[in-house]
DNA sequence: CTTTGAAAATAACAACCGTTATGATAACGA
DNA sequence: TCGTTATCATAACGGTTGTTATTTTCAAAG
């Protein structure tokens, strides 16, 4: 008879809780979000955290996953209708932290990645996501093969690729007067040229 | 008439604060590295920590910085009497995550860095540190600029140097199956041979 | 040996933590 | 309208935090 639950404000919600959870780290650091700093970004109460999530660790890991998943989700639909290096370039071009919104989500991704050596969960979350990085990185390379020199090793180029990708964007979140946006694209340009040509 | 102060002493137990401080963060996390999981890990008491340390921020404040100066001092003594490409290279390599203990420091790194973008301290730490090294690796490629391209932008190469060195060694740190040491050496060597004749 | 102060341990403090329990509200079916 | 239940706010719980105060230990100077 009762109220029914709806599942779809439920997910919506939940994705409330995960962009009031990213303010929190982005303002206090990690460990200062709290289950209450959070509610208080978030405009809630620490009764609707703990009724959608059913702890803390729930949170964290849900908040973190949708960072992530969502740099995966958007190159692949960038990349994957017609995979080449181009495409590669400007599909990870657009993630870097060039404007307010990607240095939030850089900042939220530094914050989960420095747990994953002290957390299996967040380290096994990091592994999943990175095999499948490599995986459309490689899946790229694999299509411009006839254009690439012929003893180029693909994974390991791919390796190189998100590693520089990873580098350049972690040290362009915490410098950003040393990286600008017009720094940041002519940084990975080249290189990726540089890659392609060798 | 009483007891004389021993600065010797003093330092190196701030030393000793400073190891206690990593291990505790290698175990438990920088959010679980509590001051009293830092004197268990170190053998004493609270009351040594915060005798030795005005607070605890000053406490991870020190760790943190002894692990980046290390770094930067080591590469400088590397490098600094014969600057070259094949020395800085060398001196890179042996600071990427190859055996525990240059794991357990690039744990304590990450750590720190995810600090940075909450903690103006933390921030500014990371920005003159990096600025050392990024003159360090500028001064390498300014003695070998005649075997350089005359369009090189030394400038750029070493911020794409440290990039893919961080980026390569946090990749490195959280999925050591994936990157073994030898593979390590071969993904860095490669790059920093095709950045060279770029 | 006594005295003195550095070094360190212990104890106490309020503030905050994550979690759990409890109450209030409101939306829906009957 | 009434009863039911999803949703959320509030309050309380034991435990831990960083900090401060107090006490103990002990090496060396007098």
């Amino acid at each position: 008879m009762g109220r029914p639950p709806d599942p779809k404000r439920a997910e919506a919600r939940r994705a409330e809780v995960a962009a009031a959870t990213w303010r929190a780290i982005a303002r206090h650091g990690i460990e200062g979000a709290s289950l209450r700093t959070i509610a208080q970004e978030g405009g809630f109460s620490t009764g609707t955290l703990v009724y959608y999530f059913r702890n803390k660790q729930d949170i964290l890991l849900f908040a973190g996953r949708m960072v992530l998943d969502g740099v995966v989700t958007r190159v692949r639909q960038a990349v994957s209708p017609r995979p080449s290096l181009s495409a590669l370039e400007q599909a990870l071009l657009t993630e870097m932290p060039r404007n307010e919104k990607k240095r939030l989500g850089w900042t939220i991704w530094l914050a989960f990645t420095a747990q994953a050596p002290s957390s299996e969960l967040f380290r096994q979350e990091h592994e999943q996501r990175y095999a499948e990085l490599r995986a459309l990185v490689c899946m790229c390379l694999e299509a411009e093969r006839t254009r690439l020199a012929s003893d180029v090793d693909i994974g390991a180029e791919a390796k190189r690729i998100l590693g520089l990708f990873d580098g350049l964007g972690l040290h362009a979140l915490l410098e950003p007067g040393v990286y600008t946006g017009p720094d940041q694209v002519e940084l990975f340009q080249h290189a990726m040229r540089s890659l392609a040509r060798a």
